[in-house]
DNA sequence: GCCGTTTTCGGCCCGACTGTTTTCAGTCG
């Protein structure tokens, strides 16, 4: 089983824990036992047969006999009794809003209802009204809730929420009264995809604002309003939250609204042991007195904490870093002098390599290595042996004409074939300043297959990069199942990069890998892959990624000097394995 | 069910909004 297998058991325990009515701090422990296994980074299979389950936080005694069981014997007893006690199908009544557990266990329990189905019909029968706590508002806002389930859009990926996003704080700042808005939430914590959309503002007096939220033209539901928060429903069934405090208190509301849930409850934690109470308002003292804060840094400042950058706050340890000083120091854009991975027209790019070498000194690149596609991937183009000889000449003159301005490297992304070979010879590939060697196909293979085909390819002497390794595509499509732990151990034994893929669908790899690979010393590549000059700017969500994997310059390869980069890049491929 | 620079037992964040149970519970973030 893997982390994501195991965390969904957990969360599965934890829904079904909650309707049973059991204390709602055992479902707690679930929870957070669920998201600690999510973030590992390391396989919690691997942890087990160290018998380190215990060192996850959140995991005790419990918790950890139960992993144990069911890694060792591939199920497990309390769940399967727990879905004797109560039917399974009721976790899917949670996920429409207003419905939480008390009240999915109210329409089990008085009404007989188990299923989505069963409530719909009941909904629209009339029969919800008559229940516990029920009246004609609340079945009406049932079936309002079912019908905005099925329009409900997926998580949207960054690359979609963050343009969306922009345009409505922007809207935000134009209106009269409105001193400050930003986004906040998931997307201002950069997460890879969004649920729901949520901003902040600062104003004296909120009841206009509020007005002119709800009567957006975009909006298409309102799900709730009040005078400092309110809640839309826009296209697509994108929910939007709006927060309004007066300017004074603006610091607590951003910091409260950008989360994350996790993050706040530690923080509020903290609070307390001061014997201070944090809300969105203001800090309060025991006394009543309170304490406003106009931006987040007294926030932090009043708790003894250091700022803490807002791709941090997923209660990973960055309050205990924040704590003992030692929080990273991330990466920002001008620490980046080089991307290796960027296509051209010789392959399936939209740009000539004078044009994208020109793109990248506009943005203050020093090394650009042109990385088109080898020949074995049909649909993007790719380079025949000759093709890419031709290249050759292409790039030596742009690069006259670049002069010291641009290193220009001669790069490929070499397809890695089901066997593992790759698509050059390593005749070919030694000729190369940079290979990059990527999965495209066949990515659905067996765990054990796909992780020996990735590894061979590391240990090719001759690849430099590993690129977008696991090849997700976001929001859909899974990453392959690759062992983890063995791709790391080889990353490190190689001394091969692993990328991360600034396209906003990729992200790959995954902030929690990003991260243990850190740990482990592994270097790291941030490239675009751009196919055109603009998209060179995607490396925006790269460095985004990066920051929430805790990286900082030193650990990516792209902020290192040029003549460094270069040699690390040319003693690539002398090393033996 | 987890956890410990006050604790191995007794805690475990805080407030807005909604609807209904006329004083509060449930949900959400």
């Amino acid at each position: 089983m893997n982390n994501e297998e195991v965390a969904a058991i957990f969360e599965r325990i934890a829904d079904l824990s909650e309707i049973k009515g059991e204390i709602i701090y055992k479902t707690l422990a679930y929870r957070k036992a669920a998201d600690s296994i999510r973030n590992l980074g390391a396989d919690v299979e691997a942890i087990h047969r160290e018998g380190k389950l215990l060192d996850i936080p959140g995991v005790g005694k419990a918790i950890a006999e139960k992993i144990d069981e069911l890694l060792t014997t591939g199920k497990l007893n309390f769940l399967l009794k727990l879905e004797q006690e109560v039917p399974p199908t009721l976790v899917d009544l949670l996920k429409v809003p207003d419905i939480g557990p008390k009240k999915a266990a109210m329409f089990w329990k008085k009404g007989g209802i188990t299923t989505l189905a069963e409530l719909e019909a009941a909904a629209r029968a009339g029969k919800l009204r008559g229940l516990p706590g029920m009246g004609e508002k609340s079945e009406a806002r049932i079936i309002s809730g079912l019908e905005a389930l099925a329009r409900r859009s997926k998580r949207l990926s960054i690359g979609v929420a963050l343009p969306i996003a922009i345009r409505w704080v922007e809207w935000l700042r134009k209106l009269p009264g409105v001193e400050q808005a930003e986004a906040a939430g998931s997307l201002r914590r950069r997460k890879i995809t969004i649920g729901d959309l949520d901003f902040v503002a600062a104003a004296r007096d909120p009841k206009p604002i509020m007005d002119a939220f709800i009567h957006h033209p975009e909006v298409q539901r309102i799900a709730g309003q009040g005078e400092n928060k309110s809640s839309i429903e826009a296209a697509g069934g994108l929910n939007i939250q709006l927060w309004i405090q007066p300017p004074e208190r603006f610091g607590t509301l951003l910091q409260f609204v950008t989360g994350s849930k996790e993050h706040n409850v530690r923080l509020r934690e903290l609070a307390q042991k001061k014997g201070l109470s944090l809300s969105e308002q203001s800090i309060s003292r025991a006394d009543g007195s309170e304490q406003t804060y106009a931006d987040e840094k007294g926030v932090y400042a009043a708790l003894g904490l250091p700022w803490i950058p807002p791709e941090l706050r997923e209660d990973r340890g960055e309050i205990a870093a924040a704590l003992a000083g030692k929080l990273p120091h991330l990466l920002v854009r001008s620490d980046l002098k080089a991307d290796l991975h960027v296509h051209s027209t010789w392959s399936d790019g939209a740009a000539t390599i004078a044009e994208m070498a020109a793109a990248a000194r506009e943005r203050g690149l020093k090394v650009l290595a042109i990385s088109d596609h080898s020949g074995g991937l049909g649909v993007a183009g790719g380079m025949s042996v000759e093709k890419l000889h031709e290249r050759r000449a292409e790039i030596e003159s742009v690069q006259e004409k670049m002069g010291d301005s641009l290193r220009l490297l001669q790069g490929a992304e070499v397809e890695i074939h089901a066997d593992g070979s790759l698509d050059y010879e390593d005749e070919v590939l030694a000729e190369l300043d940079v290979v990059v060697a990527s999965l495209h196909s066949s990515l659905r293979q067996p765990r054990e297959q796909i992780t020996e085909r990735l590894l061979r390819a590391m240990r090719n002497p001759n690849v430099d990069v590993i690129g977008h390794p696991s090849g997700r595509l976001l929001p859909n499509r899974e990453g392959a199942d690759l062992d983890w732990e063995r791709v790391l151990a080889a990353a490190r034994e190689t001394g091969v990069a692993l990328e991360i893929n600034a396209h906003p669908a990729r992200l790959d790899l995954d902030e929690v890998y990003a991260r243990r690979a850190a740990e482990m010393g592994i270097p790291l590549s941030l490239n675009t892959d751009a196919h055109a000059p603009d998209q060179l700017d995607l490396i925006e969500y790269g460095i985004s990624a990066a920051r929430r994997a805790w990286l900082e310059p030193e650990q990516i390869i792209n902020t290192w000097p040029p003549e460094k980069l270069l040699a690390w890049l040319q003693n690539r491929g002398r090393k033996t394995h």
